[in-house]
DNA sequence: CGTTCAATTGATCAGCGTCAAACTAGGTGG
DNA sequence: CCACCTAGTTTGACGCTGATCAATTGAACG
């Protein structure tokens, strides 16, 4: 691990107001590691011995039942995944995929939970930090059972929209058939529902997106902050 | 509120490690009030001004959007709800109704702020639940999104057959219409959903549920400790 | 230039929601 | 004590949303 990483991770809230030494303590126990594309990091069921920290890349939480999958959520640097069961020190409910070449650090679970219960500073931080997963993935399920797939889908580009800047125009930056899982449909259905977006000034060509008229979509939308706004 | 009231809400996880002296500050601050069935105590989008904890009684909560509601959970006692909330001081994400005649405490929100700041076996207690909190969620997006309704049905009638010492036969004890829309169903699915159980064994009269043989209608649900299981 | 896999399209079907009506149970008041 | 009212539940008919299956197009990569 260079040090700019360090760094990072450092800044990450939930490092940010523990002591130096048992920050340093954390990360000389760590490994970090560079893994190519579609490689399982986790999996589902097992015990959670590491914490992971992405660094680049893209992560995808994916949980299973029965023969059948689920995107559960898609994980960008710099930030934690799967904390939760690090915690508890309980088996993961999801499993962890790389989607693109991605830098991740393992911090041992142990170690975690060791520094946890002797470092305030890092306990209030995890305290914020798990506040805030809770309040996305409720708003996750309030998106799931309130709202149509279309509505979800306008929703979902008009926020990637405003996150590049809003100017119109902007690239999906993962697949359709991983978006689509996210957002609890099949490929085919997102495909339709893109189209049916078109009387809204909504285009897709591959992977670029073009927003006419982000108001106009707003009317369809209805976004609510208590769903779709990412802080608070 | 009474000795016992105090001690129940003592015992609970979250407040068991804090010092006395902050227990009885917390305590000192607190309300407790009596409220009859359908009583809205929070609405969704306001500032969190209270921590509850229910001592007696049920308790919905529930999400709106764009005219619709949806059930998100039903809490008993003794159990808080919408920490996370009064943790970040954001605004609830979720409502709140009794459902019973139902005996609740209120701690503002400010006084657990600051105790949480000064408190380590509060914080970590804190981290433990928001933990068990935000699992619980997770659980509830996976038997959203990769079972059908049936599957979720079949599901929740085990769980409540077992959690009733799993003797073949439990009463329901919510309304169907809210177990329909907590399952993210309506109450005719939900109607029709318990019909179709009936070659599995399933017989429901009123709010009196008989399960002639739980390993065969197990085989329809295929209940899995990673989605079912509240514990872990 | 061919292989491979994602994305799209069309056709069909099942699951589930909606609407309306009938039924039931619990509570109230005469 | 019974009639009635109200609200939840059930049933039937119907239609829409979205899933499935199959086939085609398109794009990336060796």
């Amino acid at each position: 691990m260079n040090e700019s990483e360090t760094t990072d991770i450092r800044a990450l809230p939930i490092f940010a107001e523990m002591a130096d030494e048992n920050f340093e303590s954390l990360m000389r126990g760590s490994y970090v590691q560079n893994f190519p594309p579609q490689i399982e990091l986790i999996s589902e069921g097992e015990p959670s011995d590491f914490l992971h920290v992405i660094i680049s890349g893209a992560v995808e939480l994916f949980a299973s039942w029965n023969d059948r999958e689920s995107t559960m959520a898609i994980v960008r640097p710099v930030s934690t995944f799967i904390l939760a069961a690090t915690i508890k020190d309980a088996p993961y409910l999801m499993s962890a995929r790389t989607l693109e070449k991605s830098r991740i650090v393992l911090l041992p679970s142990t170690d975690v939970r060791q520094i946890y219960d002797i470092d305030n500073g890092f306990s209030r931080a995890l305290v914020t930090e798990l506040a805030q997963c809770y309040r996305g993935v409720v708003k996750n399920s309030k998106d799931l059972k309130l709202r149509t797939s279309i509505e979800r889908l306008a929703n979902y580009l008009l926020k990637q929209h405003s996150r590049a800047n809003g100017n119109g125009a902007f690239e999906l930056n993962i697949e359709k058939r991983k978006i689509a899982s996210q957002m609890g449909m099949t490929p085919e259905n997102l495909s339709r529902a893109i189209k049916a977006l078109k009387p809204y000034g909504v285009t897709v060509n591959g992977t670029s997106v073009h927003i006419a008229d982000a108001d106009d979509l707003a009317s369809l939308a209805k976004p609510d902050p208590l769903i779709d706004d990412p802080l608070s």
